[in-house]
DNA sequence: TTCGAATTATGATTTTTATCATGTTTTTCT
DNA sequence: AGAAAAACATGATAAAAATCATAATTCGAA
């Protein structure tokens, strides 16, 4: 199911050169590559658990995961995907308390896992580091501020029309004057991006492709129309 | 309109005891208390705005502030209420980045500044401070998952509810088996906590009210039944 | 203390969104 | 390949919430 290896050295990861570990001092970075394991995870396969205790942080070296939370009804609510070179849980690690959510993996992923103490131990010792991480948390709150005050005070259409931008950002490959999300979602999961109900996705997707703003490859999303969802995606501009 | 005084020691201060600086050793806590600058702000005035570059942080001794964002239609959310004890911009400055919301005086309040460079400075030469201001930024990380997740899949009833609850927990004085909410908000700020129109806000007040949850003296609110409003604000329990 | 403005209150209406129902298509598993 | 399950789609309906309108009340400044 999961392959293994502690070999893979974090001084030759590719994914590293865009990550927090990006200018570690070599040191350092060994400590961290001689205790981290290299872990393979089909899509599915869940990474970790909301209200469980954190044991250490993962890196991911490719793939995608979601990071959400299941609201009281059952729903998911997806706080956001992470992709390669992003971190996973050190939040949690940092918070000294448990997952605050949950982790799954939605495309298949290599992933690292750095234990607690050397990540910890390598905080401690490295400033600069500390202050990166630091910085990275902080500039996730901003972000998380900005989604609350848009799940609130904008409509589903609007909050939609943002994301499939925001996706097209991330994931998005070029080709002949239009951007296809490169990256398999179901209307569910987008829903649980948005929040809102599944049928509300589904509806507004239709509605966009009837509207020449989308296309459809299969279950790729295809941006035909990038300004014509910004002018959707907020009340002026 | 503000007065100003440097020498009121942080050492002496008694909302110290609760707030970041809790236990800073003296050595520290010196350097702080040298450059910091109390000021008193009379409510409805503005400590910093969206967007501006941060160059300092607050403490605040005293009083009441809200941080709201402002939406693209022209509504606040209240991000949340800052009281003794509560340290404010932090965040944009370790994030690097200008203020991401903005900070209003909501109840007369006295308030530190302390200037960049002697945060950061404490920050750098003591490890475990450092620390625990990172905790307390990832621990809000973990509250803004929650809020957002609430956003979207609660209702206007139950995030109301809850809100009314929380507002208990932190501003709540006890008077005969029931609790008085000491802080006076406006409808349309109770609206921009919850994240919804002033009307509905006054609209599910007053259905609370004749439910007998709550019972309103002048503009605070007293919570009758806090068991009821439980009830109402989740799924279950 | 009184006048004007802001806030609170309530009703009517419209809009938005969720839910329910049902059929179709696509995936997945054997 | 074929059956079962999951995902997608669309219509009908209901529920939730926003908006608009209009009073009543409270508050603040002259």
């Amino acid at each position: 199911m999961s392959s293994h290896s502690h070999n893979t050295p974090c001084e030759l990861c590719a994914s590293r050169k865009h990550s927090l570990f990006s200018d570690l001092p070599e040191q350092h970075l060994c400590t961290i590559s001689d205790h981290k394991n290299l872990i393979s995870h089909r899509k599915g396969q869940i990474l970790y658990y909301e209200g469980t205790n954190p044991l250490g942080i993962f890196c991911i070296n490719s793939g995608v995961v979601k990071i959400y939370k299941t609201a009281s009804n059952g729903k998911e609510q997806i706080i956001h995907l992470a992709k390669k070179g992003d971190f996973l849980g050190y939040a949690a690690l940092l918070g000294e308390e448990n997952y605050t959510n949950s982790a799954m993996i939605i495309e298949d992923a290599k992933i690292c896992f750095v234990p607690k103490n050397a990540f910890l131990a390598t905080l401690t010792k490295n400033t600069e580091f500390f202050k990166k991480v630091t910085k990275a948390i902080s500039h996730e709150l901003g972000e998380m501020e900005a989604k609350l005050t848009d799940a609130t005070q904008k409509s589903i259409r609007e909050r939609l029309a943002f994301v499939l931008l925001q996706l097209a950002d991330s994931y998005g490959i070029e080709g002949g004057g239009s951007q296809k999300i490169d990256l398999i979602l179901s209307r569910e999961e987008i829903a649980g991006i948005v929040g809102t109900a599944t049928e509300s996705v589904i509806r507004l997707l239709s509605e966009f492709k009837k509207d020449k703003l989308i296309e459809l490859d299969g279950k790729k999303i295809i941006i035909l129309d990038k300004r014509g969802l910004a002018r959707l995606s907020d009340f002026y501009a």
